[in-house]
RNA sequence: GUGGCCGUAGCUCAGUUGGUUAGAGCGCCAGGUUGUGGCCCUGGAGGUCGGGGGUUCAAGUCCCCUCGGUCACCCCA
């Protein structure tokens, strides 16, 4: 064991692994580009007030969880437990041209015991839409974050949709719940016996067998509604209804974060176990510009864990998520001086290449070119060396049932299949001599 | 914050009722093949048995503490 580890409940992700983010965060890229969303980096730390008035001074999170700390200078500063909150403090700072689009990938920290999908360092990606109360941005960002999970090939996940009423409509039912949890006091679990007073809606997604008991007979949310809230809900149901998006009402939604209105939403995979599944949520926060600062102005937005998006990749058994192949690895046994030039020859035509280092044998340098998965070899001895020439061996052939078919092309030239027998399945043999001058151009052909 | 299980090589793990210089497979390096990878064979490197304390003639093995991992509750992504 080393001296040094990550710390609890963090980890490294290294490649190949690490190709699933990469993979899932330039997917999300694309999705929310194609809708006009331009990306904005905000610090990892803000002043502590941020995300406690941002967040909710009595939320989960800001309460246990949230990373503070004092810098050198006497500044209460927090790690960033969520994404929203900076964001929108990135919006009153600059007040963008509304509507103002934007996506962030971010790191996020909590402080809690780890346990399967759930780290003291996860990562989500979301976007958020301030200046517009438009109904329809909610139905657009809900389908973005359908559509993104559909293009990973995620099938088997949920929509949960529910709204939380505004400034008008959710004061009268927060007093109606508090009067029905007050008569049923007794009954909660016995966190919330003594706190259900500070925020009664916390008490909706507790998972307590008590709690759900009590909850069954308690006010609901869509009851409550306004008129304008009823209609704004109404509206954003017909658009996911008419983007073919399909949804489940949970009156029980009310999410962690403290800042929602009207509209919320969950993604959950229904691959994962229940303490896992969610995957992503949001929703609309018409009331934080004005909480942190800013004039009034409307908002909505969600979030995701790339994290929990991956786990559920895994169990609906989406694998090479991305995975890249390497083109070209250089043996070079007369010195290492053509692989050094024919590399950056090569890459600076767009093909990748790699090479190996330290003047190892060739039998060697052929096994690092077979373990880095490049397509082919191109060998330089002594005699390609004399004769400004360069031997392309093409490394694989690999058929049907093996993880690598993502990069197997069918019939290239100069890689005619050679049998397969038992040991060595579907191994090509063929290998040519190209002249060194046209190397690229031949190769970029071959390899397309 | 509470609880269960687990810490022996880079990885997955053996290690008999405590008993010599702690093992295997995989991986890695080199050679067999002085110009050809995967299969095979040979050899090699790599471990203060998570850390500290205790019991004992003797501890990887037993006891205590601690750190770490993992899973669950809670909460969330």
């Amino acid at each position: 064991m080393s001296a040094f580890q990550a710390p609890t409940g963090t980890r490294d992700v290294l490649a190949p692994e690490s190709a699933g983010f990469e993979a899932v965060v330039a997917r999300f890229a694309r999705t929310v580009h194609l809708a006009g969303y331009g990306l904005v980096v905000s610090p990892m730390f803000e002043d502590a007030g941020v995300f406690r008035r941002g967040v909710g001074e009595d939320s989960e999170v800001v309460t246990k969880e949230m990373y503070v700390f004092e810098d050198k200078g006497g500044r209460t500063l927090a790690l960033r437990p969520e994404g929203t909150a900076s964001v929108v403090r990135a919006f009153v700072q600059h007040r963008p041209p509304v509507p103002w689009k934007a996506w962030y990938v971010t790191p996020a920290f909590r402080y809690e015991r780890p346990q399967a999908g759930r780290y003291r360092q996860h990562h989500q990606l979301g976007v958020e839409v301030l200046g517009s109360a438009d109904p329809d941005l909610d139905v657009e960002v809900v389908s973005l974050l359908a559509d993104f999970y559909s293009s990973l090939g995620l099938e088997r996940v949920e929509l949960r949709v529910n709204s939380m009423g505004d400034a008008v409509c959710m004061p009268g039912y927060r007093e109606a719940l508090g009067a029905y949890l007050k008569a049923h006091e007794d009954e909660l679990c016995d966190e919330h016996k003594a706190t259900w007073a500070k925020n009664p809606l916390r008490v909706l997604d507790c998972k307590r067998p008590a709690c759900v008991a009590v909850r069954a007979g308690a006010p609901k949310l869509s009851d409550a509604l306004c008129g304008p809230c009823a209609e704004h809900f109404d509206r954003f149901l017909a658009g996911l209804d008419a983007l073919g998006i399909t949804w489940l009402r949970d009156n029980w939604l009310v999410r962690g974060l403290d800042y929602y209105t009207r509209t919320t939403f969950e993604f959950s995979s229904l691959a994962l176990e229940a303490a896992q599944n969610g995957i992503g949520g949001g929703g609309r926060y018409d009331g934080l510009v004005e909480l942190l600062g800013g004039p009034p102005t409307a908002g909505v937005g969600f979030g995701s864990g790339i994290e929990r998006i991956l786990l559920a990749c895994e169990a609906e058994g989406l694998v090479d998520l991305g995975q890249s192949r390497l083109d070209v690895f250089v043996v070079d046994v007369t010195g290492g001086e053509v692989a050094r030039d024919l590399t950056h020859e090569l890459r600076s035509t767009g093909i990748s290449a790699d090479r190996a280092f330290d003047g190892r044998s060739l039998r060697s340098q052929l096994k690092q070119a077979d373990r880095s998965g490049a397509r082919v070899a191109c060998i330089v001895g002594p005699e390609e060396l004399a004769a400004n020439v360069v031997t392309v061996r093409w490394l694989r052939r690999d058929s049907g049932g093996s993880r690598d078919a993502i990069g197997a092309p069918e019939g290239d030239a100069g890689a005619a299949s050679a049998g397969n027998d038992g040991g060595t399945a579907g191994v090509s043999r063929e290998q040519e001599r190209v002249g060194r001058d046209a190397l690229a151009a031949t190769l970029g052909g071959w390899l397309r």
